[in-house]
DNA sequence: GTCTATAGCCAGATAGAC
DNA sequence: GTCTATCTGGCTATAGAC
């Protein structure tokens, strides 16, 4: 197996497209930026991705192929429910610490086009809901979790989880935070997230 | 008192630019789209706000100063802590309800643009953080709590609130439901989050 | 204050040499 | 495959008539 890095032309454009529009957004990247931050010429890009919309494309489906399956396994896997609380809390975080414009990326443009989302529902990207609806339903009448609606349950995992990094600059302003003082903040978030989802959910 | 409602030209730009703006932000808006919006001349854009980042600029400190003293209101207030849980849940859910774009378009352009950022925290915006964590340490010394760092709660009950509007989209793909359908999970989160925050925290 | 016309610039895309 | 040069269209902003 032969290490490539950032060998290929193809892969420092799309590297540096991923900066650009992760930080930026599709409107608001310039083509020529992205070109210089892969320290290429720009006729290159559209050499390999053809158009500008086809480069956002493949950037994006590299995020969102990133991001969904780890939603997907709290739907869909076989874990214990408080399993899956605090593997998602801890994998998540871990995981975007180390991209955390991802999550406002994604976000922001599924906000903006509308068809966007449309192409990625029809697509097998999306699992259903049926699986955790049942096992929510089973805990209940177990009586191990008060009862709770699974979308909601769903709702409340995903925002404790992804807003802090979405919502980062708010929050920041509000509680004052340095950058150093927030990353330990999130840090702590690991475990603090799924303890707090636990205690709200649980029959002592 | 005359109601002025959408007489004058230079309301009527204001608000064709707020529907424009939310919904693509400072980067994905046209300055046509606006004077079409506004079912005016595009050079009146200009007359009245001489260029796009000032009519920018005045649309986000409208939306701005709409959000930040609900938010506020958690820090500052000298309400009890479950009612303000409870009352931000409720206010927060119904005003949103009725301007859905707000809190991604607040969270895009602050993630987009670092600058507005240090202007919005130089004014006097931002309350501080200093007195509710007193509250929060009061409670818990009292026993009606179970230990949390102020900031955690804080951070939170923003993100219960929040992440259901900015991540709709998301979480619409993940649990398959219809617009209508999804109204109905929002209306209510606005008792439903409020119990959510309590039960984790709470000591009984 | 309101309009039309246009200046001037910038970004995406391509032609064509090497 | 990689580069330079350039086309083309679209966008902000303004000039100037009314």
């Amino acid at each position: 197996m032969i290490k490539t890095k950032d060998t290929s032309t193809e892969e420092k454009i799309l590297n540096a497209a991923k900066r650009v529009f992760e930080s930026k957004g599709m409107a608001g990247s310039r083509m020529q930026e992205i070109a210089d931050e892969a320290k290429i010429n720009k006729a290159m890009l559209h050499y390999y991705y053809r158009s500008k919309q086809l480069l956002f494309e493949a950037v994006f489906k590299i995020a969102f192929n990133n991001l969904a399956p780890k939603i997907k396994d709290i739907l869909n896997s076989d874990k214990s429910l408080f399993e899956k609380i605090i593997d998602f809390s801890h994998n998540y975080n871990s995981f975007i610490i180390k991209h955390p414009y991802l999550p406002n990326f994604i976000l922001q443009e599924l906000n903006r086009d509308p068809e966007f989302v449309k192409k990625l529902f029809s697509s097998k990207l999306f699992p259903d809901i049926k699986k955790f609806k049942q096992q929510i339903t089973r805990e209940v009448e177990q009586g191990k979790i008060r009862p709770i609606q699974a979308e909601q349950l769903f709702i409340n995992i995903l925002a404790l989880n992804i807003f802090p990094f979405v919502g980062a600059p708010l929050i920041k302003g509000f509680i004052e935070a340095s950058d150093k003082k927030y990353r330990a903040i999130l840090k702590n978030r690991k475990t603090e997230v799924a303890d707090f989802i636990i205690q709200s959910i649980i029959i002592k």
